[in-house]
DNA sequence: TGCTTTATTGAGACTCAGTATCAATATAAA
DNA sequence: TTTATATTGATACTGAGTCTCAATAAAGCA
């Protein structure tokens, strides 16, 4: 069986205990997830599945990145500009981001200096840790020489 | 002079500055963020000028809370549920949030070890840290008996 | 002080991401 | 197949925040 079969199947059983069916359009949607490393906002997703001709309304995009995030299928994430940014989260382990503010561009890192604190100092104020975000904002290396250039 | 006119004076400096006026609105939504320690959104201003008899519109609200942003009065925080949350930032050295999933409780940190690696994770990748965001989401102590019986 | 310029205000229209509604359709089990 | 019901697509709606614009009010100047 193939990667991605077992991860439709494993879709699937997701589905079946939650008395949810397995339609073409939620197979659809979680394919071009699982075929993407980026972390893109609901549009992305839409006009992907349509650059494949595959037409899927918006509304059925949210409502499956909903399924699909509470099965632990993808990571839901709000980078602050307003719109949330969906990532394939199968492969990966536990990470923050640094992200962009010139172009966008996200670099995942983890640290597991700052986990230990983080679990330190939740612990010192007798506070259950149930899930964080960390994003360091900037400007990467690529953006450098020409944010130099408009004085950032 | 006491600490509030010297704010004001601050205000007024910065308002100059930018070719912008002094006006009876915008003092009377400095003066209420100076007089609070929470995490407050629009709203919560808005409703607390009005319980003093202070009429002024939403727009201006959110408008004046943009000056006062950018003039480092106030931090204005995303905390993920689709609402902007300002708090006072003048007599605040930096610090983040743990923010309690069941009250909306906001409990300040900071961690010097934290802070450090961010700067060497930053470099690592050459990015140039602009600013951060830190939240640890979770139960805080007076809500984990409740939480408890809801099973989370 | 009164005059003039122009920034500011309030009211409400607007935007836009995301959600809710509902009739038509498709799935899964019998 | 048939049947019960979950799902879909189209679209209306929501709500935080922004924009528009005529009326108003600061601030500099005579």
């Amino acid at each position: 069986m193939t990667i991605k079969n077992s991860n439709i199947e494993h879709f699937k059983d997701t589905l079946q205990a939650e008395g949810l069916r397995l339609t073409s359009q939620r197979i659809a949607i979680l394919e071009d997830i699982l075929a993407s490393e980026e972390h893109r906002e609901c549009d992305d997703i839409l006009f992907s599945l349509r650059s494949n001709q595959i037409s899927v309304s918006r509304a059925t995009v949210y409502r499956t990145l909903e399924i699909l995030e509470k099965g632990g299928f993808v990571r839901k994430m709000n980078i602050g500009d307003g719109r949330f940014r969906y990532e394939n989260k199968l492969p990966k382990p536990h990470h923050d981001h640094m992200i962009c503010l010139e172009c966008g561009r996200i670099i995942e890192f983890v640290d597991q200096e700052i986990e230990a604190r983080q679990v330190h100092l939740t612990k010192q104020h007798n506070f259950k840790l149930v899930r964080h975000i960390h994003q360091l904002f900037g400007i990467c290396e690529d953006c450098q020489p020409a944010a130099a250039n408009k004085g950032v």
